[in-house]
DNA sequence: TCCTTTATGCGAAAGATTTGCAAATACAAA
DNA sequence: TTTGTATTTGCAAATCTTTCGCATAAAGGA
């Protein structure tokens, strides 16, 4: 993904392409894990002068529109990535703040019996997994 | 579960059987859901005169017993219910914040091959699924 | 019953996120 | 290129969730 392709994915959003929206998209899509708002904040703070509450709006924005993804991993705050269409499955750890991303591993028949068991979803768009453990570091 | 299985169950983690604590385990299990603090403040404080922080320092202390799970669906705030021991897997509705538990759809050997890829983690405890998509109500 | 440890209430604090408002900017249309 | 309008931003304050400090109260083993 460079930057134009990131341009045209704000444009076809319908969202208008700011400095700053495209730095907070390009930030999140260079890490390597999903990044919190502290890491964004730090990275871009220096180059950029960009206010905390423009990056909350604009990872809002973004992940309204779906270009976005936020995961949880009960650690106080929220994490993004890339919202790929492929789902997205990670091993946490319950004592340090480590986190591995696993891809590859498919769960899609199991989603599917999920939503035959379902009475108030019809269909889904996305899932995650949060696989919890604990490190070989923290062991 | 009834009332004396709970009370053992908090013996058996070491710790002290008030009647804060076990009114607060007692609501976590009769939820049909996964509570929130919220919800739970609204069901304790008419009966018991309990505060916000015991509430909250019960449900960490269970959690770290292992007798609570926490999860989190991006609301914002957790959710708890009994630790079962089998994972849990819900569909989450990403307009309204109604959730829907679904039984009976195992993932384990996804788990198993997660850790298979895993460079970080040799075993896991539990893990949670959340999918997400837009609830019948909603739609 | 006594003693020590743990739990509770209360208020304050911390951390994450949202909001109001005025000024700045994007971008479609003229 | 200029203009006009809707969107975005910065700043500060507010809100929401959760944690913490400390003095008091309660639990449960000796």
């Amino acid at each position: 993904m460079n930057k134009e392709e990131l341009k045209n994915l704000i444009k076809e959003a319908g969202l208008r392409v700011t400095i700053h929206r495209l730095a907070v998209l390009l930030a999140v899509v260079k890490a390597k894990q999903p990044v919190t708002v502290y890491e964004l904040t730090e990275i871009l703070r220096k180059k950029e002068n960009i206010d905390q509450a423009t990056i909350y709006r604009n990872l809002s924005s973004l992940h309204i529109a779906g270009i976005l993804r936020r995961l949880d991993f009960n650690h106080g705050h929220a994490h993004y990535e890339l919202e790929t269409g492929t789902a997205s499955h990670q091993i946490v750890c319950g004592k340090c703040e480590t986190i591995e991303k696993i891809e590859g591993v498919s769960i899609d028949n199991a989603i599917q019996k999920m939503i035959q068991k379902s009475k108030k979803f019809k269909n889904t768009t996305t899932h995650s997994i949060e696989v919890y453990g604990v490190c070989k570091a923290c062991v």
